[in-house]
Parts: structure tokens; C-alpha cells; sequence
RNA sequence: GCCAGAGUAGCUCAGUGGUAGAGCAGAGGACUCAUAAGCCUUUGGUCGCCGGUUCAAUCCCGGCCUCUGGCACCA
């Protein structure tokens, strides 16, 4: 069985969760279903950052222990999971012993190679901000903003690691691995980056400066600042499990490609003799009205809102079909009914409904068997339109186009229907010729047989719909995820449940949306 | 400034060297199994601007304009 590790970035705990952070852990998990579907021995990883000035500041603001500050916030995020469906098989947390002892470990190994040395660092510090400052953060006419206060130029002593003697290395693998990044234009932009010279890296903190964090194993007057910490969860958390950590892919957002996950990380991992991931998912950002959605411009959303109002499923099948995996999109509440109401409350939620109907009605509530004799192009042209379909939305999702699965899979449905629309059974079944009733339950199977494979097809994106449409039919799928999209006869028999409302309409605008209940 | 992405119907986007496409929204119709759902038909676009190549360009080339994002210690 083939491996497979997916992670997450791991959020930074100085806030609360929002969409930004969803929509990653949705994302991450619908392509970690997909390859289990595929078959592979999957592995998800998702987990928070709890180090650091901010949640030191954070803590102390509160009055509380930093250690006690993280295990709160944690708490929210990890609250966040179980409400999206998210089925990641492992969190990690940086305040982990575990995560602390892989870290001083690699570090020491660094260190001990010669990777790692300590020099002076001179720059423009901020006591207010407690952070060193750039030359970009000036302004024009020279002078720090005002935020900033008192700014002095200081001399540090730090820790930095060698990251310039690898740029050559590391140009040369990106030529050798092309779709290392997806999508490839993002590794175009790293491309580029990777064009002018790089700085060591300064990976340290002097206590005095940052209490909150992980001791230097060669330097106990240290901490070592976020790279070395955050990044390296991605192994710590399966230091134990080689085979396991060769297969690792990483989902991030594009804000933290260049050049954390796409120049620090590669290099850190080749100079302590690590193997590197098999690749990047870098996302983009959802927006409102092109803006970027933040906590600071006030238009954050919060996703636990529109799942309790529509359900885990509902939310996930939103952000999967409108976003191209990389690109940006905007989020309205406007666009998420749009997709809800047409695609799956009227296309997919009344097929449902009516093929239990109908069922129950023309044929006592037991699906019949199709018969061969009887179909004609009707049935021969959906069956078709579904082998096209299956045979397109495989690599689709294997390629991360899920957005593209899903609309294939949308017409799918819609051919269903009408289908149902050409066939009549309505009629049909008011009939006593033999050959209409052949034909009738013909339709019933066709139509039963197209849903059940379409659900197959959306059982990634949304599983607790999935598996409550195959509980009505009367069907339990089995293991073999690709045997399953075979058109056949495996409702033959099924006794179905009289109605199902999946994926209620909302009320009208003008009064307040009923609370919805998957 | 440099690099990248994008400019196609009201909205979101596909698309190809040879008379412009889909979904949604809008309009009309027939039907009734169904969540007033589904189905059929339909209105609607000088495919950012200017040149060039070509028998022929939205798609190729050059130039220009506009929008978005990235540009190192910031998660």
C-alpha cells in the first residue's frame, strides 16, 4: 500500500480561527480522502505554532502563563476539526516534548556539522514593538513610522544558519523538479526569488529578548526564533517514521511559500540529511469584494457561523467548487447560496427526494432491476455520459482540480434529471402495459444507479451527505473506491426509506435563515 | 522598478488559427414524481486598446492600458 503524508500549515495561536484557516483544512482533507480513496495508507497531519513574542505579549496581556495561554487557544482551533469533518489522523502542537526534542536534536546535529554559527547582528530595534526593523519599513522621507517609538541601532549576538552555501543546490533541484510546487507558477516566482543572493538565516533569539520558545541544545542563553521551530513540525511529528515522512506533502497558503516553505525548508532538511518532501500545495486567499479577508479590516467571516447555519458539508462543498486550487476567489454569502440552493439543494438534494418517491411509490419502496432489453438511447447515453465522467474526474482530483471535478459531476446530475424528465415514470407507472412497467422500473434503477455514482464521485467533498444518501438507498459502499464507480446492479433489491430532505432551502432573505439540519 | 497572474455575455468563468461557449441570474413554455424543485426554449458579448503576421485572429507576434499578488527573516 502506497504512503501518503498531507499536513497543513500549523496555525500561529496569537488569534482565533477563520475562514483562511478553513478553508486549508478542508482542502488538505478532501485530497487526504481522495487518496485514501485511491487507496493509500494516508497520513494528515494538522496542528498550531505556540511559540513566540506575540503569544508571549498575548499571555502576558492576560495575566496568565504563556503555557496555559497556548493550551486555550489550541483548544479553539482543535474545536474547529471535528465541526468541518477534518480527519486528520494526528495534531501537533510546538509546545509538544516530542516536537522540542526532535528540534534540539536536529539543531545540535547542525550545530555540531558546522551549519550553524554565531555572529553579530547590527540593525534598528524598536523597544515598543520588540523587533528589529528593516530598511522598507522607513518611510519615504527617511524616518520611522510612529508606531515604532523609540528606534536605536543595537548590536546583537545571534545564532544564523547557513542557508547561502545551498542556493546553488537548491536552483539545481528546482530545475530537476518542475512540478515540485503546485501550481507551477508559484515555482516560477520561487525560481525568481532564487535569482538574487541569499542571507543566512537568523535562527536564534536572546532570552532576555524571547523567553517563549525552544532552548538552543549549544546555547542555553537562546531560543530558537520560528524557522527552526514551526517549519520542522512537519517531521517531528513522524521523526519515528521514515517511510512515512519520504512521502510528505505540504498544503500552505502562497504568503508563506517564498521563502519559508519553498527556500528555508528545502534547505534545512538537505544540510541535516533529510529527505525533502515530495511537493507543495501552495493555496490562494478567499476575498471579499477582492479585498483580503482579515481579522483587522473587520470582514472576517466566521466559517463555525455557516456551518451551523448549513452544515459541515455544505461548507465544504462551497469552498472546494468555487476555488481553483491556487488561485484566489471571493467569498459572498450571496455566492454561497447561489451554489447551495442550485447545485446542492435543487440538483443533487431533490434527485435524492424524488428517486425515494418515486421508488416508494411505483415500486413499493424496492429498487428493481434494470432491464437490458427494454433500454434504449435514454439510458445508453447517461450510462456513457457516466464513463466520461469517471474517467475525467479521477485525475482531475489527482491533479488538484476538484473545483472541475465537481462541475463534471454537476452535469452528471443534471443529465440525470433529465433523464428522469425524457423516461416520465410518473406515466409510466400510471400504465398497465407490460412493456411500461418493463421500462418503468428500468428508470428507477437508471435513476438510483446515477445517484448512487455521483455520490460516489462527491463522497470526498461531502462525506456525511454521501453516506446519508447510501443509507436511504439501502446501500453500504465497500472498500474498493474505483470498483464503486462502476455503472451496475448493486441497488438491485435495496429497500429505500420513503423521503429524504437533504440540504433544506433556506427561507427567504427578509426573514432570519432557519437553522439547518444536514 | 522587477517578476507573476488576470482582463471573453449582468455575475463567475471555459475555450479554439477559420461563422463566439457553459453555469448562475433574466424571459417564455410544457409537465407534475419532487425541496414552488426538475425539464425544454430563449434574451444577451465590437472576446481590454493599437498595430503586425496570415486567405483568415479572441486565440500567434510587438506595443500600450487596467486590475491583483509577490519581491527575505513578516506565520
Amino acid at each position: 500500500m502506497k504512503s501518503f503524508y498531507i499536513t497543513t500549515a500549523i496555525d500561529y495561536v496569537n488569534g482565533s480561527p477563520h475562514l483562511g484557516h478553513a478553508y486549508e483544512k478542508v482542502l488538505t482533507d478532501v485530497i487526504a480522502r481522495f487518496r485514501r480513496q485511491m487507496g493509500d495508507k494516508v497520513h494528515f497531519l494538522t496542528g498550531v505554532d505556540e511559540h513566540g513574542q506575540k503569544v508571549q505579549a498575548s499571555a502576558k496581556k492576560k495575566g496568565i502563563p504563556p503555557q496555559q495561554f497556548c493550551d486555550e487557544v489550541s483548544q479553539e482551533f482543535r474545536a474547529l476539526l471535528p465541526k468541518l469533518n477534518i480527519t486528520n489522523d494526528d495534531f501537533i502542537r510546538t509546545t509538544e516534548a516530542r516536537h522540542k526534542a526532535v528540534v534540539r536534536a536536529v539543531l545540535q546535529q547542525l550545530f555540531d556539522k558546522g551549519e550553524i554559527y554565531k555572529a553579530e547582528y547590527r540593525g534598528f530595534y524598536s523597544t515598543r514593538q520588540e523587533q528589529f526593523l528593516q530598511e522598507k519599513d522607513r518611510l519615504p522621507d527617511g524616518s520611522w513610522p510612529e508606531i515604532f517609538g523609540e528606534v536605536t541601532e543595537i548590536v546583537e549576538s545571534n545564532y544564523f544558519f547557513k542557508l547561502k552555501q545551498y542556493q546553488a543546490w537548491l536552483v539545481e533541484f528546482y530545475e530537476k523538479n518542475p512540478d515540485f510546487i503546485f501550481p507551477a507558477f508559484r515555482q516560477k516566482q520561487v525560481v525568481e526569488f532564487l535569482k538574487e543572493p541569499l542571507n543566512d538565516l537568523c535562527i536564534s533569539r536572546p532570552r532576555e529578548r524571547l523567553e517563549w520558545g525552544i532552548p538552543l541544545p549549544f546555547d542555553e542563553g537562546y531560543v530558537t526564533y520560528v524557522w527552526f521551530d514551526a517549519l520542522l513540525n512537519y517531521y517531528s511529528a513522524v521523526a519515528d517514521r521514515p517511510e512515512i515522512w519520504r512521502e510528505a506533502r505540504h498544503v500552505i497558503g502562497k504568503d508563506i511559500l517564498v521563502p519559508p516553505h519553498a527556500v528555508y525548508w528545502p534547505i534545512m532538511l538537505h544540510a541535516a540529511g533529510l529527505p525533502l518532501p515530495r511537493g507543495i500545495i501552495a493555496h490562494g486567499w478567499w476575498l471579499q469584494r477582492g479585498a483580503k479577508m482579515s481579522k483587522s479590516t473587520g470582514n472576517a467571516l466566521n466559517p463555525l457561523d455557516l456551518v451551523a447555519e448549513f452544515g459541515a458539508d455544505a461548507f465544504r462543498y462551497f469552498l472546494i467548487r468555487e476555488m481553483n486550487v491556487g488561485q484566489d476567489s471571493d467569498f459572498t454569502r450571496e455566492q454561497f447560496l447561489v451554489r447551495y440552493n442550485s447545485e446542492l439543494a435543487n440538483n443533487l438534494g431533490n434527485l435524492v427526494n424524488r428517486t425515494l418517491n418515486m421508488t416508494t411509490r411505483f415500486a413499493a419502496g424496492t429498487l428493481p432491476a434494470a432491464d437490458a432489453t427494454v433500454e434504449d438511447d435514454l439510458e445508453k447515453n447517461l450510462r456513457a455520459l457516466w464513463a466520461k465522467t469517471r474517467d475525467e474526474i479521477v485525475p482531475l482530483c489527482e491533479g488538484y482540480q476538484f473545483h472541475t471535478a465537481l462541475e463534471r459531476t454537476m452535469v452528471f446530475l443534471t443529465e440525470t434529471n433529465a433523464y428522469i424528465e425524457k423516461r416520465a415514470p410518473w406515466k409510466l407507472g400510471k400504465s398497465a402495459e407490460l412493456r411500461d412497467q418493463v421500462l418503468l422500473r428500468t428508470a428507477l434503477a437508471t435513476m438510483a444507479e446515477a445517484l448512487r455514482l455521483a455520490v460516489a464521485a462527491l463522497q470526498h467533498v461531502t462525506p456525511a451527505a454521501a453516506e446519508k444518501i447510501n443509507a436511504v438507498l439501502g446501500y453500504a459502499p465497500g472498500n474498493d473506491w474505483r470498483g464503486e464507480l462502476e455503472w451496475g446492479t448493486r441497488l438491485n433489491g435495496r429497500k429505500v426509506e420513503a423521503a429524504l430532505v437533504l440540504f433544506p432551502r433556506p427561507a427567504p432573505p427578509e426573514k432570519a435563515p432557519a437553522p439547518a439540519k444536514s
